[in-house]
RNA sequence: GCGCCCGUAGCUCAGCUGGAUAGAGCACCAGCCUCCGGAGCUGGGUGUCGGAGGUUCGAAUCCUCUCGGGCGUGCCA
């Protein structure tokens, strides 16, 4: 067992371990993992509450009320963290904290300062999230971006949640699409130079390829198109690439965004390796087979809906035939989870990689794939039109210049990935209390100031930490109980991989900072009550900039 | 046709993996600055949780069916 009122953890095991010896004292096996203890809604259900007599009840022949009133006789809990224990509604056992433990942790939590919510949760598992990976062919637009902005909060999550991870972004940097760009480049720079070329079908139509195409110094262009047929389009396309995969790593850069690699599908076409190890693999498999001289991938015996080729009949590799040769090199390189984050166009794939994945040998778990919602813009009440065929979208680059870093991630973290989000640019925009991010924002910056404030006043921290016991007002209780449940919070968000669910939770926290800030004083006359409160806005400040800093978005002193 | 995601307050959405009386923000109305930051606080809600069945002590949450919306369903990537 934890020392007493170190941490939250250690009243929840406490109690676990209570629960499990009381159900042992009347026959009952139990193991701690099916005692589930949860946070009621309702403040006068106390702070843990547990339903083991609703759902064992049955099963022996009682009735949970009884069953409750039995297991609370036999529970031996320690006072200094639990001071109540009640039976309530159907059969539920309540549990409220101690006011000892609950002003404890505003002292071991300025003790931690940040590593407060550190978990180990995730101790020895490497894990790999892979994000954004869009396709170099154009500039990063607003669905790359959501992704963007979710996937660095939940690497940041994980971290914190004990993992070792490292984040990844992989370039299609081969195949026909780069091949499309080569040749509409080619056209562009024609174009530059008078030429009467019309601009292909399937080409890029952005403005931005007319931008790029001046930049290129004549003399190398003319040269290029001397080459004539796909080696003309070949050198027009490595060129653009180049210029692409910058300007991409630049918007991700802008955006706050980092990864460890950026891997390219060139690199294992040209390597060879996992591409001939991926076709023998299945082969030993049984899993391949020929038909209508292409090379066919049997998933359907892995839950696909059907097979897929892995290689032309022209003797090509697929694009899927890459991305699993990818992921076994993923599985090689000794991650032991591997997230995958897609665009709501590629779901389709989903089934296909798992299959692969089972293929190779890789655990049922090994891979996730979610799948990030299309983002619709909405300016003034109406929605923004968006054209990819027309090259006309919002790009990451021009949602930084107009609502700037910390609205965007914040807006993008404020849902479910799972859900299409509508973004509202007016709203957004605006630098008022009616944007939420600067609700959070505001509330750090106010308790740098006043912290600040109080200390120019002559009252700091002091050595001795037993004045929190003054904390005992509604507002500072309330305060205190949303700072306790910050660590439990790090692992539900890590385990569901679910950053959004911390946007909601610093709102409630700002809001409870609010309105404690609103009704206690905090530089008063009573030395050692300002103290206790300067403790508890420090406390504050410490799992605000945390939930700030998880999310991406700055934390300012001042604003 | 088949597969995945979404339907919760006027609008945009949370709802902690099945819990107790379903919650925020925005918008709207009315209050609060001689005092640590008013980008703040307080008060104001009659919701078919899209609908119908089912599972059980208990369902917005799980299952089946159904109605709306989005996406996918290439020897494109």
């Amino acid at each position: 067992m934890a020392s007493r009122g170190e941490n939250i953890f250690s009243a929840r095991e406490a109690v676990t371990g209570a629960i499990v010896a009381a159900l042992e004292k009347l026959d009952i096996r139990a193991d701690e993992g099916s005692i589930m203890l949860e946070r009621p809604n309702d403040p006068s259900h106390g702070d843990l509450s547990c339903n083991i007599a609703l759902v064992t009840a049955k099963k022996i022949g009682t009735n949970p009320r009884e069953l409750a009133a039995r297991l609370v006789e036999g529970l031996e809990l320690d006072e200094s963290f639990i001071d109540k224990v009640e039976i309530a509604g159907p059969g539920f056992i309540n549990f409220s904290f101690s006011d000892r433990y609950l002003t404890g942790q505003v002292a071991a939590i300025n003790k931690l300062g940040d590593s407060y919510g550190n978990s180990n949760l995730g101790e020895g598992i490497k894990m790999q999230v892979e994000f954004v990976s869009a396709n170099p062919t154009g500039p990063l637009v607003i669905v790359s971006a959501r992704a963007a902005g979710i996937g660095a909060s939940l690497v940041h999550i994980l971290k914190k949640a004990g993992y070792t991870v490292e984040a990844e972004y992989y370039l299609n940097d081969a195949g026909s699409q780069v091949r499309k760009l080569g040749a509409s480049m080619m056209v562009r720079f024609r174009q530059r130079l008078g030429e009467d070329v019309e601009f292909p079908e399937d080409g890029y139509p952005g403005q931005y390829l007319i931008d790029l195409a001046v930049e290129i110094p004549e003399d190398e262009g003319r040269g290029w198109i001397k080459k004539g047929g796909d080696e003309a389009v070949k050198a027009f396309g490595d060129y653009t690439l180049d210029k692409m995969i910058a300007w991409i790593k630049s918007d991700l850069e802008g955006f706050g965004v980092e990864f460890d690699v950026f891997f390219r599908e060139s690199a294992l076409h040209a390597r060879g390796a996992e591409i001939e190890e991926v076709l023998a693999l299945y082969r030993d498999k049984g899993s391949v087979y020929e038909e209508e001289g292409a090379v066919w991938f049997r998933s359907t015996d892995y839950g696909d809906e059907k097979d897929r080729v892995l290689v032309r009949s022209d003797g090509t590799p697929t694009y899927f035939l890459a991305d699993a040769a990818y992921h076994l090199n993923k599985f090689r390189r000794g991650f032991d989870k591997v997230i995958d984050i897609f665009g709501p166009d590629h779901h389709g794939h989903i089934a296909r990689l798992k299959a692969s994945a089972a293929v190779f040998g890789a655990p049922d778990d090994w891979l996730t794939v979610l799948t990030v919602q299309w983002v619709r813009l909405i300016e003034d009440g109406k929605q923004v039109k968006m054209s990819k065929r027309a090259g006309e979208f919002e790009t990451l680059a021009d949602l930084l210049t107009d609502v700037g870093e910390d609205a965007a991630k914040f807006f993008f973290l404020m849902r479910k990935m799972s859900a299409h989000l509508d973004f509202n640019l007016t709203l957004a925009r605006k630098e008022s209390d009616e944007n939420p991010v600067y609700y959070l924002q505001y509330a750090h910056a106010r308790i740098c100031s006043v912290i600040s404030y109080a200390q120019g006043e002559g009252v700091d921290f002091p050595e001795d930490s037993s004045c929190v016991e003054l904390l005992t007002e509604p507002e500072e209780k309330e305060l205190i109980r949303n700072l306790v449940i910050f660590p439990q919070l790090i692992e539900g968000a890590a385990t569901s991989c679910e950053p959004h669910r911390l946007t909601t939770y610093g709102q409630q926290l700002a809001g409870s900072f609010h309105r404690f800030y609103h009704i206690c004083r905090i530089v008063s006359s009573d030395t050692r009550l300002s103290e206790a409160r300067l403790m508890l806005a420090s406390a504050t400040r410490i799992v605000l900039s945390e939930t700030l800093r998880l999310l991406g978005v700055s934390a300012p002193e001042r604003m």
